[in-house]
DNA sequence: CCTTGTGAAATCTTTCACAGCT
DNA sequence: AGCTGTGAAAGATTTCACAAGG
């Protein structure tokens, strides 16, 4: 196996915090929003608003891009949109394939963000026989038998896993196998990929519990405050980011 | 009324770091399994290595709780299982409401575990009047003017939003106004919420965008290892670690 | 005036490495 | 002997605040 036990040379090159890259998507929408109604240019305070953050961390952000606004003015829209388009890849095409076609993945192949921004579904692989050859979203499924052939055949370096958690690892592994080396994975397991391969997974139930944990402590505050003098719900602000506060009481709900 | 009283005095006691917390569910993913295949113990390394993190990552989460393990022994399973769901809140019930009952919102009202764990769907809402009394998921679909009185009625505080972008911040306003206090987001749109109410987004589109950044670096590596001597084989380097809400499983070698 | 771009400070997160307990 | 729990170091990210430039 791989002994690069060298903690990562570090590329610096190129070097885009990661924090950065998550937020560029974010930005993308907005500023294609912006784009659309025709607005010529937006500063860091409108954009920030729009994308939801503050106006410093996009500031920052487009600092790793490069110096792309002008002083006083602000950053122009369609310029910003080809940048960060380009930045992020989307001035390709990707070709993608969907592994598993349930509820999920059904409903995957039919969202329509997909197409939008470079992004191509390829084809649609389901391990049912049944399945094969069933249009789904105009896509006709092909059986999982077909896998290696599809991802050759078109180039294809993403894949998006919808299947069952007891299937994912092994369809992950041929994915992998086949020359994907980025994987978007909605089942609820850990994937396990060489080095090289990036995974990102959406995992309902992990944001639900993440949810559960904020109410809960919303609910011990709330109790605290009834106690003391808290000042009730204040002001109204707009915000993406998830909760600042990270103070619990030691109330135990037995 | 003061207005300088400080919100959060400065004791730290049970301020779970938001990092940890997005752990947790990890965590009591991989311990659910070995408590369903009755292991009773667990060392850090080896439950690190089930849910794709570093020992010393987890032994520090785990020390924000309290000390659970035994030195020399390990994690007692069922424990740390009670111990996490407690902290999250799991050992409530949590009824939750999906609106926007189109592919998406079907294969989420038909997702497993969703309610395993604490969640129950207390209700399916959608605003197209063909859809009432339609069950999905066994579940009866109400019409959006009912929206308040569900919330009210099952004392719902968690909201699903699964409708198309352009509806999706006037439902969060009447979720808000109705009660609600969390919501998961998987419209393709920035939510503005008052204070108080915390927003988790799950976003296809983005995700694709960050692994597509990724990938596009792949290839221009290729291209500049190709360039000097790196065998093919391992020419791929990782970036290996993911943004916020993002963890790489990390491959294990022996 | 205006708003960007950015060093520096503050804060948060991860990793190291070992003392301390079983 | 083995493994946890944790200070302290290292690293990443956010925020501050202001100089520089339109």
């Amino acid at each position: 196996m791989a002994t690069g036990r060298t903690h990562r040379p570090a590329t610096r090159s190129r070097g885009i915090p990661e924090a950065t890259v998550a937020r560029l998507p974010l930005y993308l929408r907005a500023l294609t929003a912006l784009s659309e109604r025709s607005v010529p240019t937006v500063s860091s305070e409108e954009l920030a608003a729009a994308a939801g953050v503050n106006s410093a961390k996009l500031r920052k952000d487009f600092s790793y891009l490069g110096s792309y606004g002008t002083r006083g003015v602000g950053y122009d829209v369609e310029y910003l949109v080809y940048q960060i388009s380009r930045e992020l890849g989307l001035t390709q095409d990707w070709p993608v394939v969907i592994v598993g076609i349930g509820n999920l993945g059904a409903a995957l192949a039919n969202y329509g963000g997909f197409a939008s921004r470079g992004f191509r579904v390829a084809a649609l692989i389901d391990a049912d026989p049944a399945m094969a050859g069933k249009p789904v979203a105009g896509i006709p499924v092909q059986h999982t038998d077909e896998l290696e052939k599809i991802i050759e055949d078109n180039g294809v370096s993403i894949g998006v896993i919808a299947t069952p958690a007891g299937a994912a690892q092994q369809v992950c592994e041929r994915l992998v196998a086949a020359g994907v080396t980025s994987i978007l994975n909605f089942a609820p397991t850990v994937l396990s990929v060489p080095d090289g391969v990036d995974v990102r997974k959406v995992d309902l139930s992990i944001e639900l519990q993440i949810l559960a944990f904020h109410e809960q402590r919303k609910a011990g505050e709330e109790a605290a405050a009834a106690d003391g003098q808290v000042p009730p719900a204040v002001a109204r602000k707009a915000s993406a980011d998830k909760g600042p506060d990270g103070d619990v009481p030691a109330v135990m709900p037995a």
